[in-house]
DNA sequence: GTCTATACTACGATAGAC
DNA sequence: GTCTATCGTAGTATAGAC
């Protein structure tokens, strides 16, 4: 197996993939047709259909490059030594995501409701990051509030169900609502408070 | 004006749109056809072209009329005079709302990122029920909690956002997440804790 | 690996009879 | 108003040259 010709072949695949995404920000992701990727990406159809074996996995590869973008940023934020409160990473969740990012987040869900290979993505990455927030919350609750490890463990799974379906809101807020950014700053504030 | 006519005409039209949801829950809105929907409706295409001048409006109508039978369940509720808590809102709002509209309603979220026309729907409706929710809470607020009127005001404002992003994240647990009832009861019940 | 050109299919929408 | 039949197009995927 050569080496440089694999990251090759990954370059290409990233080339593709944000191609993919400024066409589904744009036209989503069932408007978005195959030309429109090979347009926007500058290569060919040929050229895309070595790399990707249909539309579907395109769209799929898009999707779960987003997903796992957005779990590796959390994993980053809960590994570092600053042992952040659960209103902190509500915020630190809230800022890390953009419009474009919300947008097609969305699409992603509203696929996942046919496409069986997308539900099972979505899910996976949902409960990866649910997880990662229940691990921390419930070191926090222990290390700063002082709870009993068992008390702390179910506490914290309840707690970051919560901080999941809020995040969620956020993401619809983020992608359909035209909202300032002031009034974001009191939404998120608002639920730092109710979690703090 | 023929009445009998036009009440024919809405037969029909809830006829074609019912079948549509049907299509929409099994395929999507983007993979299914007309030919789905006729075949569904039992109706033709040239039939189904009289009442709806494209797929997208048929996608629009339906995605509107599940919209709105939210916001009327929503507006029912709080008219009566039992005066429910925020906590009874929520699980209300979560009861209120089957997995196949769920579905549905996240497909509308990704159509609405780049249909100008289902955004404004789905904005419009979702303010709606955020706003009656908000004023529900404004008098809950002053009559069980005894807040001062300008106080319950900001607050019920700001409880309101939240309760919606609360819902709108268990929209898409409903629709994505094979999560048991005893677990979903637990969530909203854990939610409803924390907006008591 | 990448391109151009194209085969094949599926779909949205319409025409015209009844 | 409703049906059947069909037109035109758009789009996925492939074949074959380079």
């Amino acid at each position: 197996m050569p080496k440089l010709s694999q990251a090759r072949q990954e370059l290409r695949r990233q080339q593709i993939l944000q191609a993919a995404m400024r066409c589904f920000v744009r036209n989503g992701m069932g408007r978005t047709s195959v030309a429109d990727i090979t347009a926007e990406s500058g290569l060919s159809a040929g050229s895309i259909y070595t790399h990707f074996a249909s539309k579907a996995e395109i769209v799929q590869a898009t999707a779960q490059d987003l997903l796992e973008r957005r779990l590796t940023a959390l994993a980053g934020f809960v590994g570092e030594a600053r042992l952040p409160s659960p209103a902190q990473l509500l915020r630190h969740l809230a800022d890390g995501i953009s419009r474009d990012e919300a947008r097609v987040g969305l699409q992603a869900w509203g696929e996942a409701t046919t496409d069986p290979v997308m539900c099972g993505n979505v899910v996976a990455t949902t409960d990866g990051m649910r997880d990662a927030i229940a691990a921390h919350c419930e070191v926090w609750l222990v290390a700063v509030k002082g709870h009993e490890a068992s008390v702390a463990r179910s506490r914290a799974a309840g707690l970051a169900a919560q901080l999941m379906a809020v995040y969620q809101g956020l993401i619809v807020r983020k992608a359909l609502f035209g909202t300032t950014d002031a009034a974001d700053e009191t939404f998120i504030a608002d639920a730092a408070d109710r979690f703090a």
